[in-house]
DNA sequence: CCAGACGTTGTT
DNA sequence: GTCTGG
DNA sequence: CCAGACGTTGTT
DNA sequence: GTCTGG
């Protein structure tokens, strides 16, 4: 995976597989897509599901649209200025029921859907950061006649990416990567372990999975309804 | 020293 | 072709 | 990830 | 902010 998952299982399916409460009006989607607020669990807050923006933007960016970090590779997360500072203290759970590949035929591109058997619940391991737009250059002094709101806390944004390694014996006939699928013993370990414990939780998920391929109804990411999870052809 | 990049995927 | 938006 | 835009001037 | 390139 890289680029587009469900979640559509009940609220509290989810409420009680990851132990935590979503803390914001949970709907079902069949297409979430980069850029869009979905549900994430952090270390900080264990016991609520918040909404954070996908697609890690990196404290120092300049703007808010520098969101393009929607995949962060598992083998150089330590090295890479954009994850470092993520990794060691800001490791989150991307709760999950599946995630689409897409696959080049002679006919165009044939989108598939991998999912767990019985379309059960995983983790995806991600990372986020808050960032805060620069402040503004008024000239007006540090104590200047306010007017500008620019850094307050309204502006602060959360966002997160969503690691990749190689892929598993399912997913290799679709793509050359995937996305980290924790093992359910893992994830606590994930959010609270050392950089050094959580090196090792990085590898392809070791259980079966099940692939279809869907309809290209779910390459726009303006269509999200459960026919799209719905095997085709 | 300062300037400029800072990511992934896939494709060529 | 390449960037932006979802 | 894919889809869709990709621009300026001037006018409201 | 911090690292890499010149």
């Amino acid at each position: 995976m890289c680029g587009r998952y469900s979640l559509f299982s009940p609220r509290e399916e989810i409420e009680t597989r990851f132990d935590a409460e979503f803390s914001f009006d949970y709907e079902s989607r069949y297409n979430a897509a980069p850029s869009q607020d979905l549900p994430v669990i952090t270390d900080e807050s264990p016991g609520t599901i918040q909404r954070m923006e996908w697609g890690l933007i990196p404290t120092w960016a300049d703007s808010r649209t520098d969101h393009g970090h929607i995949n962060a590779r598992a083998e150089t997360l330590a090295e890479k200025r954009s994850f470092a500072e993520a990794y060691e203290s800001r490791r989150c759970l991307v709760p999950a029921d599946g995630f689409y590949e897409w696959v080049e035929t002679s006919g165009g591109k044939q989108p598939y859907r991998v999912a767990l058997p019985d379309d059960d619940l995983f983790a995806m391991a991600g990372l986020y950061e808050r960032w805060k737009p620069p402040q503004r250059q008024t000239g007006l002094g540090e104590f200047g006649a306010s007017g500008g709101d620019s850094g307050g806390e309204d502006d602060i944004v959360e966002s997160f990416t969503i690691v990749t390694t190689e892929p598993n014996e399912a997913v290799a006939d679709l793509h050359h990567r995937m996305a980290v699928i924790l093992d359910p013993s893992e994830e606590s370990t994930w959010l609270r372990g050392s950089a050094d414990d959580v090196a090792t939780l990085l590898d392809p998920y070791d259980g079966s999975m099940q692939t279809y391929p869907v309809s290209s109804a779910v390459n726009s990411p303006a269509n999200d309804s459960p026919e799209l999870i719905e095997p085709v052809g």
